[in-house]
Parts: C-alpha cells; structure tokens; sequence
DNA sequence: GCACTTTACACAAACGTTTACAATAGCTTT
DNA sequence: AAAGCTATTGTAAACGTTTGTGTAAAGTGC
C-alpha cells in the first residue's frame, strides 16, 4: 500500500539505489537534476522510509530503549528527560517500556519487546531484574545500564547515587539541626540501595555517639503506604523528633500519618525525604530533601551506552535542599 | 553475531523453512523428531528470533504506541496501565514515546520514530498534536485514536470523559454544598476541553440563577503553576467561597497558594479537583474530585485500534469523589 | 587523440524472516 | 501394481532497504 524506493525510483526513472542515496543525503554520488526529481516523486508518493527495513542490511539501530517499573515512586520522568535531552544530541530516539513492579512475567514481556527488535541499548530505570531475565538480557549482547538502583556482588553496569551517602547526609542534616531521635521509614533491606542508606544512616548517628534503637528503622518498599506503615508502628506518642523517609512518597506517609495522629510537621515531628522529586514541593509543608539528580543519571546512561568501553559504575551527585519540614530543635523536647 | 534460523537450520540439518515452521509453532508441518533438533540447536545457539525482519516479511506488526505529552499533569500512567492490560489480553506490546510539551519539532520526532517503524497503531495520550503533524499522522495510514482530548469541527477518533459533564458536575457538588460564589482556575480555553468544561460550569451556575464574574473563571494550562496564578489573582479576601481546580495538579497549586495567603482549606475555601489521581490524596487534606476513569480509556484506545470500523469517538464515565477538600456551607459567609 | 580520472548512475547481493509451491517418500485404495 | 493420499521437508521468492562493484559517458592532461 504504501510507497516503497521502488515506487520512487520507477516514478522518477532511475534506480532505486539512486534512490536510497538522494534520500540519505550520501552527496557526490548524484547530480543535482537527478535528486530534484527523486525528491519530487517521493513528495507527490508521499512516501514514508521503512526504517525497520534498514535497520536490517545496516545492521544498527538509532532507538535507545528505557524500561521502567510501574511507578510507585515517581522519579523516572526527571531520568527519561535526561535520556531525551542527550539521546536528541547524538540523533537517537527513545522508547519507553513498562515492566510492572515484581511480575517476572512482565518484566520478561516487556524485555523481549526490545530484544527481538533492533535497538542500540537498553537503560533499565531502577527496575529490579528477576534472574532468568537478566539472563535473558546478558544473551542479547546489547548495551544494557541499570539507572538508580545498585548491586553487591556482580559487576553489572550501573548509575546511582551513592546510596550510603544519602543516608548519611539525610541523617547528618537533621542532627546539624539538633535532632537525635532519629527514624528511619519504608526502606527496603532486600536489595542493596535500601542496605546502603540504612548503612550510612547508623554511620550518622554513631558518629554522634548514638545508636539507633531496632523500632527506629521501619523496612518497607518505599511506597506511600509504607510511610504510613512506619508512622503508625512509631505511634503518636513516638520519642522520635525526626524521620528520614526513604523515598518521597514514603516522607509523605509518614507526613499525613503523623498529622492523623496529632503531630504537626515539623512543630512536632521534623520529616526529610529522599529523592526530591516535584513531590516535595507539592505538599504543605514542603519536604526538606536529600535530592538526587535524576536528571544527569539520565545523561550519563546514554553516554554509557554509546561507549565502546564500558565503565561499569558511575555515582552521581546528590545535593541537600532545604524545604520547611525540618525543625532546629533548640533545647531537650522530652 | 547474534544465531540466525540459517545458523539453527544448518546445525539441525534441515532447511530454513523448517525451522521457520517449528519455532512458530505451525504445527501439522512437522514431525515431532525434527522439532526436538531444532528447539535444541535453537537453545545450544541462544537463538534470539529477530522481529522486525518477520514482520517485514509478514507486513504486520504487534505493537501499539502511545504517545504521551510531558506529564506536567500525571493521569498518564493510569491510561498507559489500561492500554497494558486490554493490550496484554491480545499478545500486542505497547511501547511509550514521549512528545514533549508543545514543542512541534519534538512531536515530530517522537511520531517519526513510531512511523517509520512497524507498529499496528498510535494511541496519543492528551497531545495536542501540531497541524503539520496530524498530516504526518493522517499520512501514515496508521490507525491511531487520541485519548483524554477532545475536538471541535475535525472528525477525529477520540475516546475522552464528557467534559461539559466534567464542568457540570464538579460545580454543581459545590452548589449542592451550599456554594453560591464558585471560581474556576487554570482552565485553557483555546482548545476543546478547555472550553467544554467553562460551559459546563457556566450552565451549572446558571441553573442556580447565578452568573459567573469575568474575574471568576482564571485561565491558565492545567499545571500547579497555572492554580497558584489562578489563587493569587483571587486574592487573600476573595469572596469566592469554593473553587474549581481545572486538574488536581492545579487545584493543589490553589490549595497550597491559599494557604499561603491565609485561607484554610476546606474552612475558608472549599476545592474540588478535576481528574481524581491519586495525588488527591496524597495532599492534605485530601481533594474531593470529579475523577475520570483513565484506565477505562486506555482500554477503549486499545480496543478502538483493532477495531475494522472506527466509530470515531467515544465518551467515558465520570464520577464525584467525595474527600476532604469541601465544606457545607450553611449561613452565607459574607 | 590517447590514457587516465572523475562523475553519475545501474545491477545485484545482502539483511533475517515467512510462506506458496514443489518434491519426495511412505501409505492406502482399488 | 497403478493411482491417489498424506505427511514431511526443501526451494526460492518476497518484504524494503543499503551498498560494493561495474560501467558508460564526460572531462582532464599531455
């Protein structure tokens, strides 16, 4: 149905590897008359270039593929434009696939997808791989960069903040402002991120000569109901005069619980959120937060793509950003 | 590099048209032992079948793109999680292009990439598609439906809520609240949406004997900054009682700048959202919303795509969601 | 006017699949 | 035992491009 370089290359009356080359801009290879009428037919043929069909004989592809889970936190959009910005410089163009949250098998859909087309790299945004699809992955012999989420062991290819120092810096700033009953909500123990930041968060505090009480951490995924969770375990009677959320969604939780519970933020419960997505500023009071710069993880995993030798990790930034959630805490509350 | 059905045909020791015919399973074109040696020299070689040479060949594709615009609203993922399921349902794949804002050039370049590429059809989550590009689109012969916008004079395929409705409704809770002085903030009225939900709410006002001030209605793009534009235009001793919010993002942006003045939400002011994501009670105290059923869009959208016939547009149902956001009014204040 | 280079184009193979058609072998019928 | 099926497999064309190689015509230098 649709216009081929046949179609062209009969209409204007040479070859269609005349064709190919006026259309592909290949100069010095045809002569001004020539291309006039090429252009001229493919206009009037309204044609359209079957890249998929290139893709074949040059075996190469321009799309960079980002696969993300279900957004229960909400920081892909900053890294997805970050890949949009660097991936417009180099000419390359961006799909985005969903991978659900836990379900393997959608992971696996959502992998194949890309797999059996022709892409130049896949960016997988914080998504947590089930083994056989890593697999599945490695056997692809494509670029592949995890983004915002780290490993222990293996050496895969990753981009992320320094999870240790999140924690760390979270902690120390509100013990800078006179805290030191400090919480910690909805951070996950399973993985190596949630690990780190619970690490850097005791670091903190022994470094202040305190050690955080067991009922201080409260694990969880992350997740708005997750601070909630936490809240509600510390009560409203809590000795805690600050919680550092591990996520956004899970500072907010934990925000709306406290103020079910009676608690004013940051009057009577300080509240300093990790990621420091538009969230923080959303929401009355606006969150205090340890901010990760999403956007440059963004950048950064596309030049890890385009590399021919990989680097296999990168730690980027992260910045504190004072908001109105925190409380210098003068004299002992309690 | 990567095995081809060649390299399996030649290991097996059958032809290529057989190993086309067991690894699709076309059954009844094989014997049970010559599939055994292929399925193993397919796994002994990691064979990964290469998609888009079959589907050149086969001229069809499996996978739907949903376009979708910078989200500065974030209703997106609702639709994009329908679109998932209805197209799971029919073993299609969907990938996401983002187009940006309203930025032409981005639009073309997310629309290209889909275009030039095998997809069955183009789902465009509330873009706003430039004139030159709709062209392109129209050209492309692709089916295609757009989702959450709706148009005035052109007979294009659009599934959306009723957005007369949408502005009926949500002044109309408020007026059934005891509202007589009712704002309606960050709506756009150059496009049909837009303008469709300011005839709503006039014709809900009007039905109460009540005509809208010019200084009521505060035009805006539906963003957080569009309701705190709206709410400072209002001023701190506005005499409206309630206001509509033209999306939830917007009607935070009212709730947090009224507070800011001084006004507190729902005592002094009572907001009801438009959309219903969960953002509305993310916020506290949480937003009484008119929601629409984007998830039921993204399913229509699939739906209309495979269609043969495209009846071209379709309306989805609304509903008011009660929170917290709107207070009786018994007296009259002022 | 010869040898040589350049210019401008066409031919045809290749990319990795699917599938119509042909071909072979073994059975069944008669 | 000839004819006709059926089951299984192979051959080759096709999809829409790109690109290496070939070649005729035109231009250049002597």
């Amino acid at each position: 149905m649709a216009a081929t370089i046949k179609d062209i290359a009969k209409l204007a009356g040479v070859s269609t590897a005349t064709v190919s080359r006026v259309l592909a801009h290949k100069t010095a290879f045809f002569s001004a008359a020539t291309a006039q009428k090429v252009q001229a037919a493919a206009a009037t043929l309204g044609y359209q270039k079957n890249t998929a069909a290139a893709e074949l004989v040059t075996r190469q592809s321009h799309v960079i593929a980002a696969v993300v889970n279900s957004t229960k936190t909400n920081f892909a959009s900053q890294i997805i434009e970050g890949i949009q910005a660097e991936a417009h410089r180099h000419d390359l163009n961006v799909i985005i696939l969903y991978a659900g949250d836990a379900d393997a098998e959608q992971q696996r859909r959502a992998l194949m997808t890309v797999i059996e087309r022709p892409v130049m790299g896949i960016l997988l945004l914080s998504v947590d791989l089930a083994a056989e699809n890593l697999t599945l992955l490695q056997q692809s012999q494509l670029p592949y960069c995890f983004l915002s989420i780290s490993f222990d062991g293996e050496r895969l290819p990753y981009i992320t903040s320094d999870d240790w120092q999140v924690g760390y810096l979270a902690t120390q700033a509100l013990l800078d402002q006179g805290h030191r009953r400090i919480g910690l909500a909805g951070v996950d123990s399973d993985f190596h991120t949630g690990r780190l930041r619970v690490l850097g968060y005791t670091q903190a505090l022994k470094n202040a000569g305190i050690t955080a009480a067991p009922d201080w951490i409260q694990l969880g995924n992350y997740s708005y109901a997750a601070g909630q969770t936490a809240m509600r375990a510390y009560g409203a009677k809590t000795s805690l005069t600050a919680v550092v959320g591990a996520s956004d969604m899970a500072a907010i939780g934990v925000m709306n619980q406290a103020r079910d519970l009676g608690l004013a933020v940051p009057t009577d419960l300080s509240i300093i959120a990790i990621d420091g997505t538009e969230l923080c500023s959303l929401v009355q009071p606006s969150l205090t937060s340890v901010s990760q710069n999403f956007y440059e993880m963004g950048i950064a995993g596309v030049q890890q793509l385009r590399a021919k030798e990989a680097l296999p990790q990168k730690i980027t930034p992260i910045q504190l950003v004072n908001r109105q959630s925190v409380r210098r805490l003068n004299g002992d509350r309690k």
